[in-house]
DNA sequence: GTCGCTACTGACAAAAGTTGTCAGTACGTG
DNA sequence: CACGTACTGACAACTTTTGTCAGTAGCGAC
């Protein structure tokens, strides 16, 4: 058994046991020594699985790594689909995978004559104009590292600016797709076209302060009342 | 990338594609030659996936029979998030509680630090003018139970007739909602703006024939290719 | 405090695994 | 037959993995 099976192994084994297991049972049942187990443990945990190792103790993998199975609803299942085929024709590519692989984990689980149902259901969406996908995964992107952003925008009476801005919001509308940051030129929190930008750059820079904190004081400003319903 | 991590990366790859992929596409997604796909896969089915391979074809795998799905990454939630987001605000009362009730469980199934980052999440959607909410969803219910329903129907022209249809699609732009029929009185398949119908019945008499049937002949009618991609 | 159990770390050299390349075979479809 | 694709074997360069050994550290029982 080479390492990258054994991993899976122990990921089916950690999974299946629910009292913890000391590094020297694994290392007999996996037959490895005790220290490959502790390096073994270790590749995992760098993976994303939450293993907890206690002295005198042993192992035990906290929920989280795998996805339960989820139950949906015939309706929900409707809902869910819709919702993913409007990523896939609104978004950009990186989104529409994100979507494709959300609906594939969901179906996993699912009987077959629900996936069937899913992929011979009608509700359909239509498309828009595509902003520039590259820019939209690149803004999406800068949101999530909180990285500032440089870019010359056109607004609309037609003037050139160049801008450095605090990204922390995208939306998507049906005529354009427009980012909300805070200008650093302007001093203030200002709306932008995506499709409106030119010579976008990602700086190295993190701003000096939180995507949550930026989105709080612009949704204070704009009257938007609390935290965003889904 | 190391081996173990790509075999959990191909593992998520098959599990997303629901047409067969070819070795040489995987080589391309996980940079690595075919001739290390081949050695991937074997070594997946030998420790239990139901992995087919064929000539000429390319690989599928058996949903649901071996690991569970990895854990939603950071960008499917986001475009989970941004999709139940844009059903609420574009569609009507029902879907939108579908999926509040989708987002839900899955919310139930997440750690809590994820839970977190989706209650924080600044992706949002603009919305439209909403046709008539109660319409869209008795359609909806229709096209599940393949009823035949009549109504009074306005065309661009202004020209008001009464239609007794079969329908199977409906398609959510951003202009309208619009319906996809079987009509009765024109003999032909159709498509009806949600907003321009009156007097809707759904009458309890079900259509002679079967949703897919009708979409399939549709699809190729308008020259859409295949089932839809989710 | 000491003991027993166990998690965990660093270093190192031998052993094993991994990879790309190349040259082939096999299979089903058109 | 040609084509697209699965699949195999061999090999040498390259990386990784492994066990061993020598330690440190936390925790509960006595």
């Amino acid at each position: 058994m080479t390492r990258s099976e054994r991993l899976l192994a122990l990921l089916d084994l950690l999974r299946q046991s629910r009292r913890p297991i000391t590094a020297e049972a694994i290392s007999e049942r996996l037959q490895i020594s005790v220290r490959t187990v502790y390096r073994d443990i270790r590749s995992l945990q760098s993976q994303g699985a939450h293993i907890e190792g206690e002295a005198g103790i042993g192992y035990q993998m906290q929920p989280g790594f795998w996805l339960p199975p989820l139950m949906f609803s015939e309706q929900e299942i409707e809902a869910l689909v819709l919702g993913m085929r409007w990523l896939k024709r609104n978004t950009d590519p990186e989104l529409a995978n994100s979507a494709s692989s959300c609906m594939a984990k969901v179906l996993d689980a699912l009987p077959a004559e629900v996936v069937d149902q899913v992929h011979h259901n009608t509700l359909l969406v239509g498309s828009r104009q595509n902003t520039d996908p590259q820019a939209s995964h690149e803004l999406r992107q800068a949101i999530r590292t909180e990285s500032v952003i440089e870019f010359d925008y056109q607004d609309a009476q037609g003037a050139l600016t160049t801008r450095r801005v605090w990204p922390f919001a995208m939306g998507y509308f049906s005529e354009a797709t427009v980012l909300v940051a805070w200008c650093e030129t302007r001093n203030a929190n200002r709306h932008f076209r995506v499709d409106r930008m030119q010579n976008l750059i990602i700086t190295a820079e993190r701003y000096p302060t939180s995507k949550r904190l930026l989105a709080k004081q612009w949704r204070v400003e704009e009257g938007i009342p609390e935290s965003w319903p889904i």
